[in-house]
Parts: structure tokens; C-alpha cells; sequence
DNA sequence: CTGTATCCTTAGGGATACTG
DNA sequence: CAGTATCCCTAAGGATACAG
């Protein structure tokens, strides 16, 4: 009898761990972050992010992503050889949640990179804006990288 | 020469690189989850979630989270062997990003648990008021939290 | 350059025994 | 019961070769 074998926690449990099923790994929130604030939609440029990450793993989120329907993977019409990975709505709704973490890490760290936005590639004042208006600053991050996608 | 050797990725870095290195792993947050909203203090309490963390792990989760001022370990008065482990600033800064999680599972899992709050233990109408008055309700739940503490 | 496939290492973590 | 220690296995993921 195999008892090592564990279940995926997911669906129709705990909201949090259905949520850490999805995107909880090493990975998928560095590639998201990439999609969002650094502007990224091919392959090549998730390789070349700082973290490293290697390609079979990068071929492997972006296809759970997808699976998940966080993402969504279109032909490029201007190369047919790659495709264009951007946000569905179910990803762009991880917003919040990804501004949640860069504010609490803003706070937190002890070594923050002084210069420039406190992630770069995002909105300058990001955190005060985050306060002063969330909604919208929400809409126009979501609005900036649509027009990127054009 | 050895390259397979990774660095912590941490501090000094990207923000969600940072957040990540510190609970970005299967358990961390399941843990706060257990703190924040089902009220659990102690290690069997931790022990007994649904999730079913194994001994060893629940154990090194509580010394990381410990170490990195998540969370605090205290002596419980009651009991001198066994120890209360609750929140730190630190951790309750924690609980926007927990909250956007779980609104963000509650809008995307097909299989919700139906009845009662949409997380078990956390006030009811969670959602709405995470709307209406957000710094208001998280003021709520920590106060909660700490009462629970005396 | 965009990905896929293969091979291999290691950290995460499960089962369980054990100590106070 | 609270927590530690040990043993072992699996899956995440790193290096690299390869195909279109």
C-alpha cells in the first residue's frame, strides 16, 4: 500500500491552499512579476531574468500556468516560430496580491536597493500611490501592460 | 568546481525574490493561515490542520519563521513545556497579502466550499468587507487574534 | 532563437521512532 | 502531549543536449 502518495490539495478545500497549489512554487509568481512589471512576453526573456531560471522548468510553468488559465500563450504574429505569453484575468488579479508582497518586502528588508523605484520596470511612488488610491493604481499598471501587448 | 550550489536568492534583491525566500514555500502560510484565522497557538494544534504537515517539517517551518521574525515563540505560562508561537509585526503585515489570496481562490475555485465564511474561522462577509473597509477589517482580525492571546 | 527532452542532483518533506 | 532526530523517497529543478 502506497501511503507516501499525496493528493494535490487543491480544489474545494481551504482557500489558501488552493491558491499555493496554483502559484505557491519557486517560480511562477518571478515569471508573473516579469509579465507585469518588466514588461516580458517571450520565452527568451524569462530566461534572462536574474534569478536564472533554467529552461525546462521555464517551459514547465508557463504550461501549468496556462493550464490553469493564469496566462495565456498566442502566436506571435510578427514571428510565427514563438509565441507571446500574457495575463488572463485570472492573472491579472494576482495584482494585489503581488503588490501586497513588494510593500511587505519594501518594509522588511534590511538591504534595499536605495535608487529607483522599489521594483524596477514599476510606476514610480508605487507604494504611496498603493495607499492613496489602490483601485486605480491597479487599472493603470493593468492598462500600461496592455498597450505593451500591442 | 562546483556551479549546482544556488545562493539564496534574498535580500538585497528584487522584492518578491526577498518575500519568497522567506514563506514562499508549501507550508509558511498555511501556518499564518492556522494563526490568524483558526486561532492555533501550539504545535499539536498546528499538527492536527487538515493539510496534515508531517512533525519534522511543522518544526523547521516554526524555526525559519521564528528566525526571521514572522512569528514568536513564547513559553506558554499555563504549561511550562510547551511553547505559544503567535505573530510578530512582522507576520501581521502579513495578512493583506493573505487576504488577497483568498478572495483571489474564492473568485476562481469551481469547487467552493458552499456554506459558512469563505475561510473557516474568519469572520463572516469577509469578502465585502475586505471592499468596504479594508484597513478596518484587518484591524479587526488582529485584534481578534490578540484577544484570543490573553 | 524558441522551445523540448534527458539526465542527474538535491532539498523538501513524509513516516516513524524517540526523548522529556 | 510537545518537540527532536533519523531514515528514506519523491518531485522540483539544475545542466545540458538537441530539434525546429
Amino acid at each position: 500500500m502506497n501511503k507516501r502518495k499525496q493528493p494535490a490539495r487543491g480544489s474545494g478545500k481551504c482557500p489558501v491552499t488552493f491558491a499555493l497549489d496554483i502559484f505557491g512554487d519557486k517560480w511562477s509568481l518571478i515569471i508573473l512579476r516579469d509579465i507585469v512589471f518588466k514588461g516580458k512576453r517571450h520565452y527568451g526573456e524569462f530566461l534572462n531574468s536574474a534569478e536564472k531560471i533554467s529552461t525546462n522548468i521555464l517551459a514547465s510553468r508557463l504550461a501549468k500556468l496556462e493550464s490553469e488559465a493564469v496566462i495565456v500563450k498566442t502566436r506571435d504574429t510578427q514571428n510565427l516560430s514563438r509565441f507571446v505569453y500574457s495575463l488572463a484575468d485570472k492573472g491579472r488579479d494576482l495584482l494585489p496580491l503581488l503588490l501586497d508582497m513588494i510593500e511587505w518586502s519594501v518594509k522588511y528588508d534590511p538591504q534595499p536597493d536605495a535608487s529607483g523605484p522599489v521594483i524596477s520596470g514599476a510606476p514610480d511612488r508605487l507604494l504611496e500611490r498603493l495607499h492613496e488610491d489602490r483601485d486605480a493604481l491597479i487599472a493603470e499598471i493593468i492598462t500600461g501592460m496592455e498597450e505593451r501587448n500591442q
